[in-house]
RNA sequence: GGCCCCGUAGUUCAAUGGAUAGAAUAGAAGUUUCCUAAACUUUAGAUGCAAGUUCGAUUCUUGCCGGGGCCA
């Protein structure tokens, strides 16, 4: 809104004074340091042949001319090669009035366009655990904050049930299991599977021990384990169809879907359309041979086949192997086409760990070279690992974080907090329990969005739980204590919530807010370009802290404060609102009050 | 061995090639007649090393060092 104007204006500028057609596209502003008096800084060094003048004398033809020629550029200076704006009072009012009555400020208008979101992704032998977490709140965010951009969404969970590893749990489980159901066991199912995969590895451990300690290599012991060669053994039957292994299989992912479904909903996370790879993992043959008739691929004499991609930088990829089984990369052609069938995106987005970047970088080519015209849409959202302080997580030493655990001990320590601070005696069990649930999941939502998603990062645990801060409930909190302002606003007798004639001068603080208000459009623009929660994490935080600071300086009923009284609570109401069109993109709900 | 990602205050994170590298936390010192002190204010502290590109480099290029990953 506001910055575009400018950006228009510097564009009519360039245009007027040196006759020359600046894109808008190329233009682009910052906040203005702190040091120095303006609120937006346009630098000029890069137009300088343009120009065909020095820095400070083409920063003063500029500056003049905006200060001629708009309404809303009051005063200007020209540092070095910085030329920095000040805007007029009533402008800010302005774009106050606009914020605080415009039902949909911060979502932008449909673009008619589809994407869809895979993420989550979990696998069937065990239960989420901590980067699972990440994904799953990562490809939640990064949808809201493409639908609030305009597209239409999609989101899909491809569940990996099949394979080698269900096997294993599966083997245990008829082996020692002794028939016992998640009800019997008093667990849910996908941590009773869990605990069979476990066991698995227990058990095929020691065998690989005594076959070593008797002599035979350990690599070679690794593959002639009895306990191994029954889950490929029970692969095959699976794959045959054999009824007794289907039925068992059925039962075992049954009891994992209803534990995942309860994980989700504690999360709050949906998804539109769920995939199966037991369903998709045969898709992909026809391309294939697609690609051996337009030359894409290639045949080796031993029948395998192949795929040249020397051109774009990589290796040779194996797309077939020589006894005609398909591999890894194509089940996943076949499983993209299909989605695109399901639903024609014009991009999709995978959400998952940066170990696979090179194998997505393959599948893309391949897509391309295959000549799918939606192939430039496909995204990896790739994503770092979560690393404990102890190092790092492996499933298999038991050093992973559970998903169930973790939210369970963030709503514990919310709920201990809270009682510490003994705030909320005034309310009920159920709603008590709701402000619990809300702050150790916003704290742990948090903790996990606001780092890059493509950086490696550091879960601390005392650290996640912490309420003060770069934290979500920081922001929580921020928006129950404004809450608080236009609650009692409503009960004094203000003719007008936003009465224009009665704002006055207005301070460095209420500039500073509103400016910070404006820019939350920039913020969801950028965030769907990079697909960046982070970006958004750092917007409701910044806000925040500047409401805070903004109140401790213009307590709000003060007597001395009372000329202002009603454009000071808009200004409350416009920032409360905006806290929570942010964090609702993070996925985080805020509170009324706490 | 080949390719990819990451190295920023004690710690965890920021910074479209822009001005004196920002926050948080831990440390030191303060603030409550006004919304809800889960708050606010002040203070000290950092770009792995070495070159190059240019008006200007945390950012781009190359080499080295360190951490992680992928491919046989």
């Amino acid at each position: 809104m506001l910055q575009s104007e400018i950006i228009t204006a510097i564009s009519k500028a360039f245009l007027a004074l040196f006759e020359h057609k600046l894109d808008e596209g190329e233009i682009s502003l910052q906040p203005t340091r702190k040091e120095f008096d303006g609120k937006y800084t346009f630098v000029i060094f890069p137009y300088l042949k343009i120009t065909k003048s020095n820095p400070e004398g083409s920063g003063k033809l500029v500056g003049d001319w905006l200060l001629e020629n708009t309404a809303f550029v009051s005063n200007y200076n020209v540092v070095k090669g910085f030329l920095n704006l000040e805007i007029a009072d009533q402008k800010w009012v302005d774009t106050l009035s606009t914020i605080s009555t415009d039902e949909n400020f911060g979502v932008l208008p449909a673009n008619g366009k589809k994407v869809m979101v895979e993420f989550s992704s979990p696998n069937t032998n065990k239960p989420l655990h901590l980067g699972h977490l990440r994904n799953n709140f990562l490809g939640d965010s990064t949808s809201r904050i493409l639908e609030a951009n305009g597209y239409e969404v999609m989101k899909v969970n491809l569940v990996n049930d099949r394979g080698i590893h269900i096997c294993k749990s599966m083997l245990a489980y008829r082996k020692s299991g002794n028939n016992e159901t998640p009800e019997e066991a008093g667990v849910k199912g996908d941590h009773l599977v869990g605990k069979y995969y476990v066991k698995f590895d227990q058990e095929y451990k020691k065998e690989i021990a005594t076959l070593v300690e008797s002599g035979s290599d350990p690599e070679a012991a690794k593959k002639e384990a009895p306990s191994i060669l029954a889950a490929q053994d029970m692969l095959k039957k699976w794959e045959e169809g054999d009824t007794e292994t289907v039925a068992l299989w059925e039962k075992l992912n049954d009891w994992v879907y209803d534990g995942f479904d309860q994980t989700y909903a504690t999360m709050g996370i949906q998804f539109d359309k769920m995939y199966q790879e037991s369903k998709t993992y045969l898709l992909g043959k026809d391309l294939v041979s697609e690609g051996l008739d337009k030359n894409v691929f290639f045949k080796k004499d031993d029948g395998s086949i192949w795929v040249d991609l020397a051109e774009q930088g990589m290796d040779q990829k194996l797309v077939q192997r020589g006894d005609g089984t398909a591999v890894y990369i194509t089940q996943d052609m076949g499983t993209c086409e299909k989605k695109h069938d399901d639903f024609p995106f014009e991009k999709s987005v995978y959400v998952v760990g940066n170990e696979q970047d090179y194998h997505f970088k393959v599948l893309f080519t391949i897509m391309k070279k295959l000549g799918r015209s939606y192939a430039d849409g496909l995204y990896h959202l790739s994503y770092g690992m979560v690393d404990l302080p102890s190092g790092k997580m492996k499933s298999r030493e038991g050093t992973v974080v559970d998903a169930d655990d973790l939210l369970q001990e963030m709503f514990d320590t919310a709920e201990k907090h809270t009682k510490e601070l003994g705030k909320i005696e005034d309310m009920e069990g159920e709603e008590a329990r709701n402000l619990y649930n809300m702050l150790g999941l916003g704290a742990l939502k948090y903790f996990l969005l606001k780092v890059d998603p493509k950086k490696r990062m550091l879960f601390n645990p005392q650290e996640s739980i912490e309420f003060q801060g770069h934290t979500g409930p920081f922001i929580q909190y921020s928006h129950a204590r404004i809450s608080a302002i236009v609650r009692r606003a409503k009960t004094l007798d203000i003719s007008e919530i936003f009465d224009t004639s009665n704002v006055g001068d207005l301070n460095q603080r209420e500039v500073d807010l509103i400016y910070r208000l404006t820019n939350y459009v920039a913020a969801l623009k950028e965030s769907a370009e990079e697909y960046s929660p982070a970006v958004m994490a750092q917007y409701v935080y910044d806000l925040s802290k500047d409401y805070n600071g903004f109140y401790q300086e213009v307590p709000i009923f003060k007597e001395d404060n009372k000329d202002k009284l009603s454009f000071r609570i808009a200004l409350s109401a416009a920032t409360a609102r905006t806290l929570k069109r942010g964090m609702d993109l993070l996925g985080i709900d805020v509170p009324e009050r706490m």
